[in-house]
DNA sequence: CTGAAAGCGCTAACAT
DNA sequence: ATGTTAGCGCTTTCAG
């Protein structure tokens, strides 16, 4: 095994306590002593052993981040910065990956990883605020993105309805009439927990367009490969669109991908807009119009809530904190130049 | 706390002995024991306290893959895959970013984790072979990637000279005859370590064509961005290339934007190939010609070579594993349809 | 300001 | 086949 705080303490000639003290600075120790304990882990190349240290505290250290995919950009984005904001706040964290799978999604919320993580950011897709409300589990939660809302949890997006109607707002005032969606879910409608579709009807009602359900494109996922299908029947319609919003970036590009393969011009035949502001959309062509949620906030927001519930902190009840986000138009909806 | 194995015991009515070998097995129980204890389990819903394991075995269960960035699809789509691998063995995977960062793969190479992680998956960017030999501490490592090569670890990669070789001359096969390489790196010429330029040279000389300087460019990251640039100054030559070979799709992808920018066709006038067949190759427009690695086997090897080190297992063959890929001809070499 | 000692939950060596 | 027990390294209460 390596160096302990009792090599520490025999070579300093103090007890263990004090070299705690030291490493933890929970009481104060004298300067002399301080000296002497330092100087012994130095030499002795001392670092705390964390499975003891967790074992004592009743914590692992570790939190959980639980996404849909690691190979959707946007996720990967985020998982970048929660992985160095949780770093910053002594813990590390582990990615967790539902593939959009409910029973995955179950496991994880009932405690799969109890007794190994100290607390769960979730990014729930199958699973519905029932589900959430029923969890078997008091690990600290923090629920991100638009999958379930009012539960007692804290939970961290954009306004998903504001940031929709911004995009297809935008489509509107380039004139667009014919807009459709890609991304929506069976059962929607009823659930009305759809909130970008709502956006999205929200935008055409109140520049007085009609609701045309055959524009709005139900998808198994929300990868490229649902956005080419889907865009390929709406393109096969007698009246195609002459715009479209994607759920996301992932299925506005492969919506992109089905207009080019159609041998379809953008913007000019069909303007398409995107959420998430993946770099990706950046270096295509054309490039993506997108509207871009403040992942950097979202993250940290998350990370730090979390991180606030398991210490115990004052958290003032369960809160909801909607992100900033922007519209960034670029060529798919303005064009080149 | 939660329920632990004396809770289990108790209510079970057997030593805890037994509970910990219904629950790991490596001592027989007998069935009627067992089904009593399975029972209380049940009941009590127990779960292992993994910290006091940990303690108790003198390790984490957690191993580290090292890599410059999450947000390069190639690496996300290989963590993907190695955080499965991980979990089917037992272990649990944490990314540690590197930002292709000297100081940070030091500090990690040289045992930043020790303690936390029981081994570590490694892809050096900015760290050489001296550095590796030079390691201070003995967790274990396995090395992924072209960085660092006759190391005295295990190294799983494809073969980069082959793989390169086979990009070139598949440009080569299609009449072009000005090849540019985008991605060198400062230094390159005499540290021969690189491999992909090395493979470049090697299809250049084979097919009597002349190595020309001002056709190979050098990057400060392997980004879209760098590819953009890059490729803006080829395009800005007298005579500028015909064809495009990038360190990594991400640098192709650059390439192919900078030249829709500047109203080139694709593959007409330039064509462009590059390495890594991530997801977002298959998408854009033109579509993304590329010699495709296979992630799955570089993620499960490393992941099950480093696991074997760690649990002393007697590890036999070569310490270099070459992993097959192949390339995938797409539409920016040989043309839509 | 410092020390002694209990004990977190588990595994494995030693008994039976 | 099962039980007993030491001890992994640390934090923290209780004494001084």
């Amino acid at each position: 095994m390596g160096v302990s705080l009792k090599d520490i303490a025999e070579r300093a000639g103090v007890s263990l306590a004090t070299v705690s003290n030291v490493v933890n600075g929970y009481r104060p120790v004298g300067a002399q002593t301080r000296l002497r304990v330092q100087q012994a882990i130095d030499e002795l190349g001392y670092t705390p052993n964390l499975s003891a240290r967790h074992l004592r505290r009743g914590r692992t250290g570790l939190i959980a981040l639980a996404i849909p995919e690691l190979t959707n950009p946007y996720f990967a984005e985020l998982a970048e910065i929660a992985i160095r904001e949780a770093g910053r706040l002594g813990y590390t964290l582990v990615m967790e990956n539902t593939a959009a799978a409910y029973e995955a999604e179950m496991s994880l919320l009932n405690g799969a990883q109890r007794h190994v993580i100290d607390g769960l950011v979730f990014s729930p897709v199958r699973v519905g605020r029932d589900e959430v409300l029923a969890r078997a589990t008091d690990t600290p939660l923090v629920l991100i993105g638009e999958g379930v809302h009012d539960a007692p949890y804290d939970h961290i997006a954009i306004d998903n309805v504001a940031a929709s109607r911004s995009a297809v707002r935008h489509l509107v005032a380039l004139g667009r009439r014919r807009i459709a969606f890609i991304g929506a879910r069976h059962g929607d409608e009823s659930q009305a927990a759809h909130l970008r579709l709502r956006g999205y009807r929200a935008a055409l009602a109140e520049a007085g367009l009609p609701y045309r359900p055959e524009l709005v494109a139900v998808t198994a996922q929300f990868g490229r490969r649902d956005g080419v299908r889907a865009m390929r029947d709406l393109l096969a319609l007698a009246e195609p669109p002459d715009a479209v919003f994607g759920y996301n970036d992932l299925i506005a590009i492969g919506a992109l991908r089905a207009v080019a393969e159609a041998g379809g011009r953008v913007p000019t035949d069909v303007a398409v807009v995107g959420i998430d502001d993946i770099e990706e959309g950046r270096f295509g062509t054309p490039t993506l119009t997108t509207v871009a949620p403040d992942k950097a906030e979202i993250a940290r927001q998350a990370v730090h809530r979390l991180v606030a519930r398991i210490e115990g902190a004052a958290v003032t009840g369960p809160l909801t904190v909607q992100t900033p986000f922007r519209l960034v138009p670029r060529e798919s909806t303005t064009g080149p130049g």
